[in-house]
DNA sequence: ATGAAAGCGCTAACAT
DNA sequence: ATGTTAGCGCTTTCAT
């Protein structure tokens, strides 16, 4: 590495952080007090507010949101557990804005798309008592969650329900999805239409491809050679991607079943991106500045995390309520590539 | 608003959740030993040690975190403040990593670019004790942080210096940027090279626009018209464009200054694309599949962010060592986009 | 309107 | 090797 490095002066050593006892002694009132005007309590006198309150900027003082916490029994945040923070996370953002607004603090936490590292950020945020946990499961089994349940944890899953546990969940009309991007090919002229997605394993991999199977039986496609799911590693999308165009009857467009696919498909695509219609289950950033455009069916993240947020307000007040699943609309958005017409 | 909704059977009320104490009963043992075997001390018997640990799975205990760090007066977290968790945040996905690798947690929060919020969230931070703050710094003064840097808060800059107060950093080359960019272009046979970037109150605005102006007078280029920083609105990121590439004498390549200039600009020339040599400041995922593919100066974010736990890292272990400032490489990235030569 | 004292759940001296 | 006890910084009865 060849980082350039200046120094400069240092800086003082630590000082202790002031209490709010110091507070206290400094105002000279009594602890009591000082809590009184730090919550804003209205039943104290101007004189010794105004006298606390100098203290308090004195001092550089910030109250131990710790030690509040515990003394009051609860946390005011809520958990957020998603597969990842770097990627683009319209749902993240909305469960921010929801939950900022609830009046709740979020602890995110990206679990990586893995199993185990979602147990750890989903433990740790139970560490931390959280008032409720939003998640994007990736296991497939959440019994370790079972006690925490019982003893009235909030939890709300997205994208995905959770496995082997009762919760909450905010999912998209996957199947609606696949329909609108089945029938925009159709619309366009395309009778040979392929798929590539994700694992059926994965809750989503599994709707999706289902959906696409019973599209193409209801409008009496071709199947054969038509579904690839379980893709996932460029080297298999790719060679997907060249079963699905090559052959004696080779598909014309395409539907991509996740972002990563989608993506993928369009790198080996490359020039030929052009002469192949396709649709992409998932809307990303940029999808609008590609030549053509990329047709997209967008799930409705501003929604997902409002609901994922309301749901989790709505059982901390009501534990004992009916667990539910709200499934979000999805939306076609037509950009070129799903008008793209078959070559003739 | 037309979700479809499945509700299911309730689930139990809320149970008291389990204190070490109340493992202590169970188990037979003090309180002490309990809290001996859950922080892994060696010398507890085993025959105790095994029945505490059936205890605590048998009530589903897990540590009060804010107790522990309360009581240890240490957090083992450091928070992140940075411009947005949404977007491609591949910094913040290095802190992540570093930051575990140093046994330390990450309080991940979004400034969302407001100097407003971006205050908000680094206060929370400290009333949450972390053990030290890294910082994508949007405001120009951060002096409301001078008392907690003085009670030794470890705070460092990443992408930006901090405002009024001295704190380490960890910033890109980017005046090396902006020269390779220009190099980049000149070597291909352009003259005439326009620049569109951020607002030069901003740093990084500052310093690019600057290295360009450098650049233009090295080369003997010429600077009229071909400067436009101080842009950052969709139609002002327009009418720059216009300006640039049109009149008696047009720029034939272009230097953006930031991702966003470079996604706007790319989606006002749409399919004029090709005809324009173009190199953006910053990668972005998906630059790669553009038509050209986009050249870049890209940023080491892996480096960036490891640097920064290292420096927090080590003013914790030393407060009074020296403030620095540490520049990390940029890379020029050639993907087809700004290996176009000049028309004619 | 203000204050004294108990205790949230845990760790760490200090016994034994 | 195991237990007792005093707090960490705060909120909250309960007096005054």
């Amino acid at each position: 590495m060849t980082e350039r490095v200046a120094a400069s002066s240092g800086r003082s050593g630590r000082r202790k952080r002031p209490t709010m006892l110091d507070v206290a002694r400094e105002a000279g009132v009594a602890l009591r007090t000082v809590s009184r005007v730090v919550n804003e309590d209205p039943t104290v006198g101007a004189h010794l507010a105004s006298r606390v309150q100098a203290a308090i900027t004195a001092l550089g003082y910030a109250p131990d949101e710790r030690a509040q916490q515990l003394r009051r029994g609860t946390s005011g945040t809520v958990g957020a557990a998603v597969r990842n923070l770097a990627d683009a996370h319209p749902v993240l953002s909305a469960v921010d804005h929801a939950a900022r607004e609830a009046g709740l603090a979020v602890l995110a936490m990206s679990t990586e798309d893995d199993e185990h590292r979602e147990r750890e950020a989903v433990m740790s945020m139970c560490r931390r008592r959280v008032d409720g946990i939003v998640i994007e499961p990736i296991g497939t089994s959440h019994d370790y969650l079972s006690g925490e349940l019982a003893a009235g944890l909030p939890l709300v899953a997205v994208d995905r329900p959770t496995g082997g546990v009762e919760a909450d969940a905010v999912l998209s009309d996957n199947a609606a999805g696949i329909g609108m991007a089945y029938r925009q090919l159709a619309l366009h002229g395309h009778r040979r239409i392929g798929y590539i997605g994700d694992d059926e394993r994965i809750f989503t991999g599994r709707e999706r491809a289902a959906a696409f199977r019973a599209c193409v039986a209801a409008s009496g496609g071709p199947l054969d050679g038509m579904t690839h799911p379980g893709v996932f590693s460029p080297a298999r999308i790719s060679a997907a991607l060249t079963a699905v165009l090559t052959g004696p009857a080779p598909a014309t467009a395409l539907i991509t079943g996740n972002v990563e696919t989608t993506i993928e498909v369009l790198r080996h695509l490359g020039a030929d991106a052009g002469r192949v219609a396709l649709v992409g289950f998932d809307d990303f950033p940029l999808a609008d500045i590609l030549r053509p455009g990329l047709t997209v069916v967008a799930q409705n993240s501003a929604v997902i995390g409002r609901t994922a947020i309301d749901l989790l307000v709505a059982r901390s007040a009501d534990p004992a309520r009916p667990v539910q699943t709200v499934t979000v609309p999805v939306e076609l958005i037509p950009r070129g590539s799903g008008e793209l017409p078959p070559p003739d």
